[in-house]
Formats: structure tokens, C-alpha cells, sequence
DNA sequence: GTACATGCAAAGGCTTTGCTATCGA
DNA sequence: TCGATAGCAAAGCCTTTGCATGTAC
């Protein structure tokens, strides 16, 4: 289970980088350690989690250069934004298409839980609205395990 | 239909007006124009709609005004604030609890789906993730039948 | 009369943009 | 070499806040 989730990491990173030279990007070192983080860092990091962590790497590092990539990788469709109703945001490069997510209230942490159902909601929403559904974007709020152990 | 939903409406600018006096808020004109938008008005409303509206009533009006008072209505959990990834936000003055949304990418409309199974993908949440489960936002979009007669 | 609300302007927080030097291919 | 990129600072955009005036109760 952790070796296929490592290796699903390392293809994605893999798959951001080619598409990045296909496109004719340059690949800095900074670039590299973006979608490092995008694939391989603690799961659904926001923007100033990815600078903090390269920042002490590339001390130089801009929040502006972390913004850029981003609309970069965004606009190749191999990142996910998950822009949240605070303002906040949340960026996933392993899974880069809409799919529902868990989110921890109080740790912040982000879970993609498999949802059978899914599929019959889309053919629930196509059914009951004339709506052509191109997109859906599916979270579920509340505190996770580690958290109700911790604070009750 | 139509009728029912009037009343809906006029019940819930009633309630919310209610809350307000309860909680020791003054009712001023302003205030009641914007509770008005929020449940009478065209669905879904931005703060820049309620403010373009409301304008050609009271010319002063403020955009902090309808700030102000958007946060004070959701302080009483009167209305339901849907913030988007693009960091636009609208406002459900009807029904103010989590509940599923269709938003046209086209025309901006957004429509209130019933889908029977809601219920089941929360359970399905709730067995797959030891998460306790308070809140959610189901958001699906694509392109409303107006739309695509309109442009194809 | 008094506390709360409004309106204006200024400040905030996050994101984008302009410009110049730098660096990857 | 040469165009794309990084870094810095400034500008933008939406939202919030401070303060003085006005107003509901």
C-alpha cells in the first residue's frame, strides 16, 4: 500500500515534469522543488506551505515564483485547486481531476475518501436539472479521528 | 408552486427580520432592503448585486454596509454564504443550511437539486473515514438548457 | 437620549503584474 | 546566445476596519 502510493507519487511528478519540457518550459531547481511538493509533500499543501518548505532550500525563494508555477501546472491540468470559502487554498498534484474530499476542521487535514455513490448522484443531478455537468467539486466538513481522540 | 415559494420566501424575510429584533439589532431601511434581496431577490445573489440594487434606492448605500450586515445574518445563521474558488461568494437568504448546488458556468445561475442520494453518499462518507461528519458543499457545473440553446 | 448603524476612506490580506538580472537549454 | 524564469517591489481586488455622523428605539 505505501509502495503503490509512493510509486503513484513519483509517476506523477514524472508525468508534471514531461509535460512540463513538452510544453517548453525550463525545469529550475525551483520548478523541481514546486511539484515536489505538489507530489511527494505532505498531502494538499496551500501556497505558504510550499514556500515555507522550499524556502529553506532556496532561501531566495518568492511567494510570486510559487504563484506563477502554480498557474503554470494549473493551465497543463496536472494540479488540482481546491479554492476553500475563507479564502484559503489547497493544491493536489497527485490527483489532479475533481474528486469528493474530507476535510478536518480543526487539524486542517484533507482525506479522498472512495465514494460508490458518486456516480449516482452525477446521474441524479443529470437527471433532475437540464443541465449539461461538465464539473463538480464534493467536500464533506468535520473533525477527523486523530482530533476527536486528542480534544474529544 | 409559484405561490408556495412566495410564501417561502416572505416567511423566511419574516423570520430573519424576527431574529434580528430578537437579538437586539435595529431594523433600518438599509437593512431590510438587503434581507429583502437576500430572500425575495433574484436567487443566489453577490454582494455586488445586492449593492447595484439596492443602489437605486438608497444612492449612499455602501458596499460595507452590505458587508457589514451579510456577516451580522450569518452570525444569526440566517443565510448560506457560497464562496468559489475564483474568490466570488452569493448568498441563499431561502435556505440557509448545506444543501446541493447545479451553477451554470455560462450564465451564472444557480439551481437547488433535490438528489435522493444524499443521504447515502453521507453515510458512505461517514463508514469510509472515521471523520465525524458537520457540514458539507456539493457543488456540481456545467451548462443550463437556456445556455445551450442559446449559444449551442 | 443613547447605543447602534451607516457611509466614507483607509487599511488588510492574498494574489497578480512589471521590471531587471539571471539562468537553463 | 537568447528567451524564459526568478526575485523583488508595486499594484490590484475584494473585504474589513476606524471614525464621525446619523438614526432607530
Amino acid at each position: 500500500m505505501k509502495r503503490f502510493q509512493l510509486a503513484d507519487h513519483q509517476s506523477r511528478f514524472e508525468t508534471i515534469i514531461r509535460k512540463l519540457r513538452e510544453n517548453g518550459h525550463k525545469v529550475t531547481p525551483q520548478r523541481l522543488a514546486i511539484v515536489r511538493q505538489l507530489t511527494h509533500g505532505e498531502g494538499h499543501p496551500s501556497v505558504e506551505d510550499i514556500y515555507d518548505r522550499i524556502k529553506k532550500d532556496f532561501p531566495t525563494m518568492s511567494l510570486a515564483t510559487v504563484y506563477r508555477n502554480i498557474v503554470l501546472i494549473k493551465s497543463l491540468g496536472e494540479v488540482l485547486e481546491l479554492g476553500f470559502a475563507d479564502g484559503s487554498n489547497r493544491y493536489d498534484g497527485n490527483k489532479p481531476y475533481p474528486h469528493p474530499h474530507v476535510i478536518c476542521i480543526r487539524c486542517k487535514k484533507i482525506v479522498d475518501p472512495d465514494l460508490d455513490s458518486l456516480d449516482e448522484m452525477k446521474n441524479e443531478v443529470a437527471s433532475e436539472t437540464d443541465f449539461k455537468i461538465l464539473n463538480h467539486r464534493l467536500d464533506f466538513f468535520g473533525i477527523c479521528g486523530n482530533c476527536m481522540k486528542t480534544e474529544g
